[in-house]
DNA sequence: GAAGCGGTGCTAGTTTTCTAGCAGGCTGGC
DNA sequence: GCCAGCCTGCTAGAAAACTAGCACCGCTTC
């Protein structure tokens, strides 16, 4: 199911704590990212996994004012989706509707009004392009 | 937001592919995790690896007809709860809500009418609790 | 009872990851 | 000009991850 090559399965743990931090950042500079490091490493650590990481591909980087920003080359939308297929399988047996349920299920997660109304409609559109 | 220790993010590669299998399978024997690796590994390692994890309270075993049957210690419900706040927060900017659109809006997951129905009343209960 | 099978424990060696530190470039203030 | 501050590139060494292989044990089958 996954001999893929380029997927975060691959990453090393650094590689994947940076990968996160970006993914959640969007863009960010080598210094945001190592405000944000879990059991911060140096600075210069920092900035060689990131070299690592555009090297394999999964991380780019523009200047901009004289220092490097950083992103995942990653679309946002695709990773979100792989991302989520992933958790799927490996937690809710590959169902997306229990997945659903439980994001919904869970009472740390107040949704207003407006985001049940959004979710509402979505389920309408599913039905009706179920049938 | 995360110092703590005993947390995925502080796994090796291989210990969290080894993770999400027995998360996946719920329970399994080193044999059955090793079938399931990428890139295969020499059984030898992957049960080196289960010791590992062990030692860390990652995972406990059970003799089972003169082998190991491994498992998380961490319960499923908990487990996938920590999961999915996690991904919310990377992928979704916090927002559960975003999460579950985009659950729903996968043109992939083809959710069943049953499924559909499940929803609608959770989040009928959601919006009485919420008021 | 010996051989084959399938399991476990352990250890030592290799490979990868992770890291700090040095060298250098550009900018702004003194 | 020159120093301080902040950035980049690179490298070598330490630490951690990863791995294969050996020794052993219990069961089954011949």
């Amino acid at each position: 199911m996954n001999g893929n090559r380029k997927t975060p399965l691959n990453l090393s743990r650094r590689e994947r704590q940076i990968m996160e931090i970006l993914y959640r950042l969007g863009r960010a500079t080598a210094s945001d990212i190592h405000q944000e490091m879990p059991d911060r490493p140096s600075y210069s650590a920092v900035r060689a996994h990131l070299r690592t990481l555009e090297e394999k591909g999964h991380v780019r980087h523009e200047a901009e004012d004289l220092r490097y920003v950083y992103a995942p080359t990653t679309q946002p939308a695709q990773a979100r989706k792989t991302a989520l297929r992933h958790m799927v399988d490996t937690f809710f047996g590959g169902s997306a509707a229990r997945a659903a349920a439980a994001l919904l299920d869970n009472r740390s997660t107040r949704l207003t009004g407006a985001e049940l109304d959004e979710l509402s409609s979505l389920i309408d559109k599913a039905r009706k392009d179920g049938r």
